[in-house]
RNA sequence: GGGAGCAUAGCUCAGCUGGUUUAGAGCAUCUGCCUUACAAGCAGAGGGUCCGCGGUUCGAACCCGUGUGCUCCCA
């Protein structure tokens, strides 16, 4: 079969990925083997593949295909959440191009459209994961609004609140004047922003002549009129006068107390602050420490309500320049100032979040983050890399409690049911509610209940998906929960240790009384270029799809892993794609001078004089064999090695190098026959076997072209993708350093023929000067090959005329037709005569401190010594060369 | 303000238990090559104040202290 000039990925991935699928690899069920489990950090529905995903994915790949090559139960269980305010956004954006809005819809109609627009967009992440090669079990796909799914997380809601640890309670959270839900911390996004500072005058009753006003600096002017106190530090002596007193708020005339407390800072600002409880965190602290009256002046789509008295209807952001014209105009401004400050935004909806009072459902944290604290301290669940582990710690141990309840209609609904007296019990239907009430002896009718209107924050479903995904909650105890949980390997991004790791360990332990994984990989954030996190608001995420069929999926799986040690950021940067697009083609280059060797193998069961000479047996490159195969073991060793680790990037380096520079830059060449020259069956058969190894080592990075090559390579019945790995064989070390030293003469010979202006085809003759002159037997027409050297010789004095190359004690004489420039060999041989003496020199400081020689392991002395000898050869070598010229 | 982390070649990063030379890799750069698998390639080379300062040690990129700069998280 003629192979094309390049590799082309395209039909080649779809070919193989659904041969595999047709062949169903990727399903699991239950047997008598160990499984590997991983379940997928549920991508958002309203989600399409970037960056992000496409590292995530491609190191849970690496994992799960690794693992079934290693004869493991690999299963990985696909699914997507709902994502409450995304997807909520998306359809209320959706029925907004219709012309219709939210709030003319029954909340039963609204879902409708809710669930058409999930059925429809909601699997697209899913499909675009096939084509990165994601070896996912299809039979599994989990959705955290799937009916038994809803289910559990409605009943688990249920537990924790008989348990206790669910209870509702107004607090200060943080509101989405967009969206109108209250957000968790962590979805806030916090900007420094540029903002003013005003020095606003309030008028003090009874007020001295001379001190008649007070002067408080504010950024929000525009909530001066939920003011409910001024606070100064009791320790102020400036305003020690004013202890006691009230003031006047401006504009509205409203007085309020001024009271003193140790939280002020004196120096921030006139050192007097304004409280208003409603709309500040620290300030509703004190207030309720000082008892002061709340007065809530914002409606929840943030315009000023009647209670501003002023303004109102206005939304606070346009209010403000109104309020600080009608302060100009009264004569309230002392002056303003530039200040920057963090603001906090919606990530979703990027409002500015405003402070707001709430009634909201809350998670008690205190007695679920224990063991889960426990678990990671202890090593019973294991970080990758470890430095998170301190994260961890300094969250969970200063946990506050989660606020859960999200004001929107897409998600599990609050199993909370109200009657008309306000009291309320909570229940899976509204008839176990009034069940419910009964028992607490109220009787209320079905249809005087109403449910609480709110959904469930998404993590409050997400922290179930490791076990629930099997069912381990809905019918505990069943054959799949049993031999899948705990899963292994969970990988993930820092961004949402919280959101998301640490409360899964929480669930796990609550409900299974089972660590939920047993190592997490953390990934690091997809940067562009300029270390600017990849957004779609900044339009920097390329286009993902686009650049799998630019590059192929091998290459762009390449090129993103390569370049990504576990929780270090990723710079992305598409010259890494085109490095993985020449490895593919640097294999498919392999694969050619491969199989065009197959018609030149000669016959050995035939007469051999036929179409080889008895020279031709001397071509037989047996060291280039050995060594190879010692080469790959250790390098099999060392992949072993880094995988346990999680060093995928560096596996990943690891066999590109054995399979860039070893087997093609060296081994091929010194296997290579000569123009139309036959080859040995042996070295033919082993080179494919090598090959096919190389590509089962690299097929879990790069599946589509390892399974492709390993079936051109040879008529293999078998697939890759399920081929069992051998443990990695014994090596010999001085196998390895013998093939380093042939390395290294060739280059050195190669450096000075380059050096001396030799062209490659100019040929040379080659003495050489040894000790070792039998391990030079072995290697000679490798070595005569590899340099273009008519002839190889050995001698036991220099040649004149040539020029000399020393590599450790060794020596060799390049002779040549041409006309050679002395002083440049002799100025290189000078600088590394000088080298070598200062090393030398290092050497001989360092044995000659007694102390060293005392102190040091008996090793490191004799590695030392072994050092100095071997400079002292080296230095006699160069000597001798320039004695020579 | 509190906490965590980082600083090594032009760029991105390794360097694990302090001792394998005077610190490595990939990419980029430079030089020479269209050598019958591969120019998306081959061969070779150059490139470093291991952020500064101080300390511990026979010995420090590595441990300790300190300064500087940067990043992230939390308030």
């Amino acid at each position: 079969m003629e192979l094309t000039k390049n590799y082309l990925p395209n039909e080649t991935e779809s070919r193989w990925y659904e041969h595999w699928m047709s062949k169903g690899y990727f399903n699991s069920v239950p047997d008598e083997r160990e499984p590997y489990t991983i379940v997928i950090p549920p991508p958002n529905v309203t989600g399409v593949l970037h960056m992000g995903h496409c590292l995530n994915n491609t190191i849970q790949d690496i994992l799960i295909r690794r693992a079934r090559m290693e004869g493991k139960n690999a299963c990985w269980v696909p699914g997507t959440d709902h994502a409450s305010i995304a997807t909520e956004a998306k359809v209320v954006g959706m029925l907004r191009e219709k012309g219709i809005t939210k709030s003319s819809l029954s909340r039963d109609e609204f879902l409708k459209y809710a669930w058409e627009w999930k059925d429809k967009y909601g699997g697209i992440i899913l499909q675009q994961l096939k084509k990165l090669g994601c070896s996912l079990d299809w039979n599994r796909v989990s959705f955290t609004m799937d009916d038994e799914y809803y289910r559990s997380v409605i009943r688990v809601f249920i537990d924790l609140y008989n348990k206790g640890w669910i209870y509702r309670g107004k607090r200060m959270i943080n509101w989405d004047v967009k969206a109108k839900t209250a957000l968790s911390d962590e979805e806030v996004m916090r900007h420094e922003t540029q903002q003013k500072l005003y020095y606003l005058k309030y008028a003090v009753v009874d007020g001295d002549a001379g001190q008649d006003h007070v002067i408080i600096a504010t950024v929000r002017p525009e909530t001066i009129m939920g003011d409910t106190a001024v606070c100064v530090h009791p320790k102020d002596e400036r305003y020690k006068h004013l202890h006691g007193k009230r003031v006047l708020v401006p504009l509205i005339g409203r007085s309020i107390p001024v009271i003193t407390d140790e939280y002020v800072t004196m120096d921030f600002g006139t050192g007097a602050l304004k409280v208003t409880p409603a709309h500040d965190m620290n300030d509703y602290q004190l207030g309720q420490k000082h008892n002061l009256e709340i007065i809530d002046i914002f409606n929840e789509d943030g315009t000023l309500n009647e209670a501003a008295q002023i303004c109102i209807g206005e939304d606070r952001l346009e209010a403000r320049p109104h309020i600080v014209k009608q302060l100009e105009t009264g004569g309230y401004i002392d002056k303003v100032e530039d200040y920057t400050s963090e603001v906090g935004y919606s990530e979703r909806t990027n409002a500015v979040v405003e402070p707001r009072l709430s009634m909201q459902w809350w998670v008690s944290m205190e007695k679920l983050s224990e063991p889960a604290l426990k678990a990671v301290m202890e090593d019973s669940i294991r970080f990758f890399p470890p430095k998170f582990r301190n994260l961890y710690r300094n969250w969970m141990e200063n946990i506050r409690d989660w606020c859960i309840s999200r004001q929107l209609t897409w998600g599990h609904r609050i199993p909370a049911f109200f009657a008309p007296s306000g009291d309320f019990v909570v229940a899976e239907t509204a008839e176990a509610a009034v069940e419910e009430f009964r028992k607490n002896g109220l009787g209320v009718r079905l249809d005087e209940l109403w449910q609480d209107n709110d959904v469930l924050d998404t993590w409050f479903s997400s922290w179930l998906w490791p076990f629930e995904v099997f069912k381990g909650f809905s019918d505990p105890g069943n054959e799949e929960i049993k031999y899948y949980y705990p899963t292994n390997t969970l990988v993930t991004a820092p961004e949402i240790i919280f959101f998301w790791v640490a409360r899964m360990i929480m669930a796990g332990y609550e409900y299974m009384g089972e660590k939920p994984f047993r190592d997490v990989y953390f990934t690091g954030i997809v940067r562009d270029k300029q270390r600017r996190k990849m957004s779609k608001s900044l339009g920097n995420s390329p286009d993902l799809l686009g650049l799998i069929d630019q590059y192929g999926a091998d290459a762009v799986r390449f090129g993103i892993m390569i370049a990504s040690p576990a929780g270090n950021d990723i710079l992305f940067d598409e010259a890494t794609l085109e490095q993985g697009r020449n490895f593919n083609n640097k294999l498919w280059n392999a694969l050619k001078l491969v199989r065009s060797l197959e018609s030149r193998v000669w016959s050995t069961t035939t007469d051999s004089t036929a179409n080889s000479t008895p020279d031709s047996k001397l071509l037989t490159p047996d060291f280039a064999l050995v060594w190879f195969k010692n080469r790959l073991e250790q390098s099999k060793a060392e992949v072993n090695e880094m995988l346990s680790q999680f060093r995928l990037n560096e596996a990943l380096k690891t066999i590109y190098s054995l399979i860039w520079d070893d087997f093609c830059s060296w081994y091929l060449e010194w296997i290579k026959p000569g123009y139309e020259q036959p080859i040995d069956p042996l070295v033919y058969e082993s080179t494919v076997g090598y090959f096919e190894e190389l590509m089962q080592l690299l097929h879990p990075f790069m599946p589509f072209i390892t399974e492709e090559i390993y079936h051109l390579l040879h008529d293999n019945k078998d697939d890759l993708c399920v081929k069992l790995v051998a443990a990695p064989g014994n090596y010999n070390d001085h196998l390895l350093e013998a093939g380093e030293l042939l390395k290294r003469v060739i280059s050195a010979i190669r450096d000075a023929r380059n050096r001396n202006q030799l062209k490659p085809k100019d040929p040379i003759r080659l003495h050489v000067q040894t000790m070792k002159k039998k391990g030079f037997a072995a290697i000679e027409h490798i070595l005569a090959k590899q340099v273009n050297a008519a002839s190889v010789a050995y001698t036991d004095t220099a040649i004149p005329d040539s020029i000399v190359v020393t590599v450790e004690d060794e020596k060799f004489f390049i002779e040549t037709e041409k006309q050679l420039d002395t002083e440049s060999v002799k100025a290189e041989l000078l600088k590394e005569l000088d080298y070598q003496k200062k090393f030398l020199d290092s050497v001989i400081r360092k044995l000659s401190n007694e102390r060293f020689v005392q102190n040091a392991k008996p090793e490191v002395v004799e590695l030392e010594r072994k050092k100095q000898s071997d400079a002292e050869a080296r230095i006699r070598t160069i000597e001798e060369s320039l004695n020579n010229l």
